[in-house]
DNA sequence: AATAGAATTTAGTTAAGACTAATTTTAATG
DNA sequence: CATTAAAATTAGTCTTAACTAAATTCTATT
């Protein structure tokens, strides 16, 4: 729809700033320079111009970060949606494992038609969730809302399914599968160790322990 | 391998002008130019920046036109089976008709990597001609010679099946689809028209006209 | 309130890859 | 073999999206 004349790059910028304001409510030049590979001039020049474009993609104001306006949130999802799907598509019907379908999608999801997109999601029945657990935008690119916790915020006894992992890295990624902590596995903390933040975790009949680091991006069903 | 550095941009070149040297020893740079929808002298441009890499792509020589070298071939050679296996692969898995592929497979085509190539090739089980009956090159690139007649070139009372059709044109290929001349279909030439070269056909029970221009792109194998 | 240091922006450059307009080369013809 | 039309090339411009270096603005702290 509003998604034509964008290039790669610019879809690229979108995608980042939409990530980084869900964290926060405005996305600052360094971090998305940091997270684009780019020098922070380089930024600078691209948010003027989005700011400047027919519709407006970002709302920006020097020296204060940017935001995304609704056209541009559009098309951000847009690609996101292009990306989950495509990276489930790739793990479901083409033997991609999680910790490679990253790579591939990220560049396939720029040059994907509206068409297969379409066909994709019905060859895989409207999927909600990515590989990762990520949630895929509807087709009217609506985000189904999960509740789940924070591997992070559990307490000592508490048993949990894994639900979401919230990093790309394939190194983590494969480390994970290693471990046995895929999509759906089912956990117990163990113990929680107050000055580290350690998890001493359970799963299956292995135990080990992760760092916050990496349990602040893992998401939990508590059951 | 060789395909690093390479933009889309260079690798359509490459693709048409592989094309066009089947049919003449050298490529002209109107011919490209009109191919690629770019003006002559951006077409002079890139000939010049392509014969100039190292290694060379293209043998160019001012005013006489390009050919290909063995790297230039190659990378050709590469798109080639990307865009072909692309299109078998949106036929045969996601409900495309062969003159929906092309488009599609165009902007795909340039960036598959070599490992999603191997899987598509795989998943469909290393398959010879795509859903026009154009050769796929194989994985070492080499192409399948067939010995096939060009429908222009038969005889009033020779049966054939039609096994390529060497034209992207949805157009002509919905049209084609839906008097029955589709890959695999059998067909009778009736009559030969002597100053025009209409064939008149038998295909099922239908009974048509065709022109050279039309039956000079399909290939057929000859009863 | 002054100022150091971090963050950001400005200014100016570069490389691809397109364009147009003008020029040159080649090929065909009388 | 001189002329001309077609084909190709040159010269110069534009846009996109990057870069570096220099200048500016903000923020935190004394």
């Amino acid at each position: 729809m509003t998604r034509e004349n964008l290039t790669q790059s610019i879809e690229d910028y979108l995608k980042v700033i939409y990530e980084l304001t869900l964290a926060e409510e405005r996305a600052t030049t360094n971090e998305i320079a940091e997270r684009m590979g780019v020098a922070p001039a380089s930024v600078t020049g691209m948010l003027k111009r989005l700011s400047a474009n027919e519709p407006p993609l970002l709302k920006y104001e020097k020296h204060r970060g940017v935001a995304l306006t609704a056209a541009g949130r559009q098309v951000a999802l847009e690609i996101i949606r292009h990306h989950r799907l495509l990276e489930l598509y790739l793990h479901e019907r083409l033997g991609y494992s999680w910790d490679e379908v990253h790579e591939e999608a990220d560049r396939l999801e720029h040059v994907i038609s509206e068409a297969l997109e379409e066909r994709i999601a019905q060859e895989l029945g409207n999927p909600l969730q990515d590989p990762h657990g990520d949630p895929i935008p509807t087709r009217e690119l609506s985000l189904p809302v999960h509740h789940w916790a924070q591997l992070s915020d559990l307490c000592a006894g508490q048993k949990a399914i894994v639900q979401q992992v919230a990093n790309e890295n394939p190194d983590l990624l494969r480390y994970l599968s290693s471990i046995g902590l895929v999509l759906q596995a089912r956990l117990e903390v163990l113990e929680v160790s107050e000055f580290d933040g350690n998890l001493h975790l359970l799963i299956g009949d292995r135990r080990l322990v992760l760092g916050p680091a990496v349990t602040h991006q893992i998401f939990v069903e508590v059951l």
